[in-house]
DNA sequence: GTGAAAGCGCTAACAT
DNA sequence: ATGTTAGCGCTTTCAC
C-alpha cells in the first residue's frame, strides 16, 4: 500500500480511501491510485484491514458439520454457503466424525479466528466446549440437533414423533415384529427416533425384543450387516425401521440379498428412492432448507436480535412409496 | 494480551512466550501467566498473530468446487478437509456453481484473505483469473479439470479414454444407436467425454446422428427429459452414455419410465448403482482419492516444491453390473 | 480533499 | 529469563 501511495504520489490513506470507495477524493487522484494499484498490481490485505476496522468483524462464519462426504450434511453445506456468500461472509468448514476431540479443536481453531457466527451439529459430548466458544462477539446457532442444556437457537426437526408416525404406518400395515435400526445412542437425533419407536411399539401393546434394536450403526456395511442378522433370526423381522439414509442403504440391500419381502421406512430421503424395487418410503425432510433457516437465523443473531433462545421445528413427511406397505407374510 | 500481562505482572512478551510454548520462561512465571488467561479468558486473536509473523502464513486453504451438494464434490471435499487438518490449515470453500463471475468472486475473496493455496474445479471460461489468483504466496492446483493452457498442476481422470471405452462396450454389444448425454460444453471433462464418444464411434464406422447428442444437461430433470426424447425417437436408441452421476440417475429415469430395455453406461459410480433393475454400469474413479491427491500436490507446493508442472491421472474402471450388458432388441 | 500520527493484537529483533 | 521497541498492513482520528 505504501508502494502505491509512492507511485501515486499521495499518502496512504488516500489509497485506502480509493479502495474503499468512500470519503472525498477527487476523481484525477482516484484515477492515479488507481493506475498505480493497476500496475504494481496491488491487492488490499483483508485480514489486516478487518484487524483495524471498528466493527471488528472477520466476514466468517464457521461450519462444523457430522462429515460434509454425506449427502445430507453436503445439502446443508450447500444452502448454508448461498446465505453466507449473499450477505458477503465467507465459509470455514470442518467435519467432526462425531469426535468430540476433533469437534473441540475445530471450534477452537475457528473462534481463533473469530468467526463472527458459528453454525455447529454437535456431536455428544461434553455441552462446556459450546460455552466457551459462543459469546464474546461470536453468534452460534446448532443445526440437526441441540446441545444438552446449552443456551443456544437450534433448527431441528421433531424426530420422534416422525419415526413414531413411520413405525405406526408399520403396525397400521399389520406388522408387529418391527427391527430398529439406528446410529450410536451419543446422537441426539438417533435418540429420539429410538424414543418414537418404543413410544409407537408400546401405544400399540407390542412389547420390545431388545434383539430387535440394533444401535451404533455408523456406515452402511455395519447397518447392512445389523439388518441381515435380524433377517435371519429364528423368528425374524418382518419390518424395519431404519434411522438414517445411511442406515436405510444398508438395510435396503439387507433385504434385497435375504430375497425375502419385508417392510421398511426409512428416516431422510435420498436420490433413488423412487427407482427402488420396490421404491422405499421414508420420512422426508430438507436439508437444505434447514441449512437456509440456520443460516437466517445465525444471520439474525449476529445482527444484534438478542430475543429469546429459537428452536425451529421444520416439517417432516411420511412419503408413501411401496416398502413400507409391504404386509406380513 | 495486555491486561493478561498486567494481571500476570509481567509484559506483553512474556505471554506471548507462554502461549506460543516456545523461548525461554520460568515453570512460576508460566503458571501466572496461565492463570491470569484462565482468570480472564483470554484467546489469542489468531488473525493479528498471524499477522506480524514472518512466514507470512495464514495456515489457510480455499476450495473451489462447482457444487458443494453435488455427492461427488462433496466426497471429494472431505477428503481435502481431512488433509489439510491434519496439517493445521482451515479450509474455506465456496460453490461456483458452474458460473464465471461468481468463480472470480470467490477467487478474489480468497485470495483478499491471503489462502496459502488454492484448490479449484476451474468453470469454463476466461484463464486470466487463474493467473491472477495464483503467484504471490499462493498456491494453485486444478482438480477434476485444468483450465486452458494455465501453467498449474491438476488432478484428472481420462475422461475421454474412458467413455471411449464405454461407448466402445456398448458397441461391442451389438448397439449402433447410441445417444450421448452430456453437461454443458463450458465444462472440460464434458468436451473430453464427447470425443471420447465420437472416436469410439468413428473407430466402429457409425455415423454420429446430432439428434443423439444432447448436450448442457445440468439437473437430473433435464437429462432424464433428453433421455425420454431419444427413447421417444422414431429410431429411438437402443443404448445411452451418460456423462456424470447427475445425468446418469436422468437417464435411469427416463429409461425405467419408459418401460423398454435399453443399455446404459454412466461415468461416476454412485450408491445404490448396484441395487437398481438392472444394476447400472458405470466408469468409476473415486472422488476422495482425487481430493487428497490435490491436496498433497498442493501442499507440496506449499513447501517450496517448484518442479515443473505436474498432472496426476488417476484410474478409472468399467465396472459391469448389467444395464451396460444388456443387447438391443 | 488530503496527510500524519496512532493503534488494531500480536510477534521479531534486540535489548537487559 | 524477561522487557522494550518496532512494525505486520491496514484504518481511525484528527489536523491541515
Amino acid at each position: 500500500m505504501r508502494d502505491v501511495a509512492a507511485a501515486a504520489g499521495v499518502g496512504v490513506m488516500t489509497v485506502s480511501r480509493v479502495i474503499n470507495g468512500d470519503g472525498p477524493v477527487r476523481p484525477e487522484t482516484v484515477r492515479r491510485v488507481t493506475l498505480a494499484i493497476e500496475n504494481l498490481g496491488y491487492r488490499r490485505n483483508d485480514m489486516a484491514s478487518r484487524l483495524r476496522r471498528a466493527d471488528q468483524s472477520t466476514a466468517l462464519v464457521g461450519l462444523l458439520v457430522d462429515d460434509i462426504a454425506n449427502p445430507f450434511y453436503a445439502g446443508l453445506a450447500g444452502a448454508v454457503e448461498e446465505e453466507a456468500r449473499r450477505r458477503g461472509y465467507t465459509v470455514l468448514f470442518g467435519s467432526t466424525k462425531e469426535d468430540s476431540d476433533r469437534e473441540q479443536e475445530l471450534l477452537a481453531v475457528f473462534t481463533a479466528r473469530r468467526v463472527d457466527g458459528l453454525l455447529v451439529v454437535p456431536c455428544g459430548g461434553e455441552t462446556e466446549v459450546y460455552r466457551a466458544a459462543a459469546g464474546e462477539g461470536t453468534s452460534m446457532v446448532f443445526v440437526d440437533r441441540p446441545a444438552g442444556d446449552v443456551d443456544v437457537d437450534a433448527v431441528l426437526v421433531d424426530g420422534r414423533a416422525a419415526a413414531g408416525q413411520a413405525v405406526r404406518h408399520l403396525i397400521a400395515h399389520g406388522h408387529r415384529r418391527i427391527g430398529y435400526l439406528g446410529d450410536s445412542a451419543t446422537i441426539w437425533t438417533a435418540r429420539q427416533r429410538l424414543l418414537g419407536y418404543r413410544e409407537a411399539m408400546a401405544e400399540a401393546g407390542i412389547g420390545i425384543d431388545p434383539a430387535l434394536v440394533a444401535q451404533g450403526l455408523r456406515r452402511m456395511y455395519t447397518a447392512e450387516a445389523a439388518a441381515t442378522a435380524m433377517l435371519r433370526m429364528d423368528t425374524p423381522v418382518t419390518a424395519l425401521f431404519a434411522g438414517n439414509d445411511v442406515i436405510t442403504l444398508g438395510a435396503v440391500r439387507a433385504i434385497r440379498r435375504s430375497g425375502g419381502s419385508v417392510a421398511l421406512v426409512g428416516f431422510d430421503d435420498f436420490v433413488l428412492a423412487d427407482e427402488l424395487d420396490p421404491p422405499v418410503t421414508v420420512i422426508a425432510h430438507d436439508p437444505a432448507a434447514m441449512g437456509e433457516a440456520a443460516a437466517q437465523l445465525l444471520f439474525d443473531r449476529m445482527r444484534g436480535d438478542d430475543s429469546p433462545r429459537r428452536e425451529i421445528v421444520l416439517p417432516t413427511r411420511l412419503v408413501v412409496r411401496g416398502s413400507g406397505e409391504i404386509r406380513p407374510c
